[in-house]
DNA sequence: ACTATTTATTAGGCTCACCTAATAAATAAT
DNA sequence: ATTATTTATTAGGTGAGCCTAATAAATAGT
């Protein structure tokens, strides 16, 4: 049973993404974060937690003051939108040449708009990709997310070696400086170092000069995997 | 001084548009024009018109019970959107294979939320075309609109010849129509047969072996060029 | 266990862009 | 020139989604 499009606003959508990429990072969800999250105030995010939890089919369950999660309906919209976006994401950089820092932005404002059909040619012309251009999975169209095994970088210790196979996509700052000491997706890093207190590290990027410094707020965001 | 983005609500950029696209059509614009275009009420469009009127640059100059027209930032901001909705349903066609009959839904979705970098690597991609896949011209990075010296079609008489340029783009069911008697434009075309009663005028279209019939309500809007 | 701090909720307002109903102005018909 | 009809404007109202300020609940510190 398709979810039918129009049917929600954009503000619905967002906070429905956002609760589900919340939840797949920690488990939990605080008020607070979402509110963080989608640059509004703690007070909206209720209001909206109460709305979406009284539709008609619910989209949330909510008890006050304590948990947050998603119905199944609220899960399908969030995947779709979340599938919309990385395609779209993919769509800019591999079909119009949309640098890999660019492409957050531009994705979260087609990603509400565009149609069905614009969804299914994006993905046949890219063949059905499986990665949106930060590592990020896209969920099938049956909107299954894949698995992916993968633990934070921050969690390597010294000598380690791994592939990098995600990078947060909302920072584009990050994104350059990224890119520019080769933490990019695919990429196989050793941990030369690795600070015991503060937790900076410093690895070797095969194929890269200059070593890649990091910190923790970086490291802890960004995803290895240890086979190819 | 280019018009910043971002600063003016979709409702807003589609009333600019349509106002634009009523005046040159016809000339003159009618609160009730606009309230059927965009599909709201009268009195929601007398608002508007004061709104937008009221604006630290005003985007139309309005006299209540007389003229509206667009300032130079009204303009702008119409032209803008306008090359912005036939760059994408070009853009959907050449890229996406979308039919000509979908595009427009599309392209108006997506005409209020991408940014000057998509606009510009689309045009790109695309070699700044001229024309929208229904033949209306593009308007340059400029915005400036291109000249064109075409005439309706029904003011063509019998035995005149013309070549087709330009189609209305909004009602899907036409555009299926007119693609299956092969009114696209650029066909070659000749009036067979003018009734002067009802205007209802039959066509040989080169190419096509059945002729085509069409009402005033469609010949009105449909426009011709003599020469190639 | 009590107090302080953090986090969440309620209550009441605001803006945007629409609506309906009533009224007024412009245009057409006799 | 009245009257009838069409078109436009005003006035008041609605829902979405945000806000601030005040209050309540949960959590942490001593």
């Amino acid at each position: 049973m398709p979810v039918e499009r129009e049917k929600y606003s954009r503000a619905i959508e967002d906070y429905l993404k956002i609760i589900f990429e919340l939840l797949e990072a920690s488990g939990r969800v605080s008020t607070k974060q979402i509110a963080e999250a989608l640059d509004v105030k703690p007070a909206s995010v209720t209001g909206m937690l109460q709305k979406m939890s009284a539709f008609k089919p619910a989209l949330v369950n909510y008890r006050k003051h304590h948990s947050v999660s998603l119905t199944p309906e609220g899960r399908d919209i969030a995947l779709r939108v979340i599938r919309r976006h990385r395609l779209i994401e993919r769509f800019l950089q591999e079909t119009l040449g949309f640098s890999w820092d660019k492409v957050h932005e531009e994705a979260h404002r087609l990603e509400h708009v565009v149609s069905d059909e614009f969804e299914k040619r994006v993905a046949e012309v890219l063949g059905d990709p499986e990665f949106d251009p930060h590592g990020s999975p896209i969920p099938t169209r049956e909107l299954e997310m894949p698995e992916h095994s993968q633990k934070p970088l921050s969690e390597l210790d010294k000598r380690e070696r791994a592939y990098i196979r995600e990078v947060p996509d909302e920072d584009e700052g990050l994104l350059l400086y990224l890119e520019e000491v080769g933490v990019v997706p695919g990429a196989r890093i050793e941990v030369l170092e690795r600070s015991p207190y503060d937790g900076i590290m410093t690895l070797i990027v095969m194929g890269q000069l200059q070593n890649a410094v990091l910190g923790p707020s970086i490291t802890r965001r960004v995803f290895v995997e240890k086979k190819r």
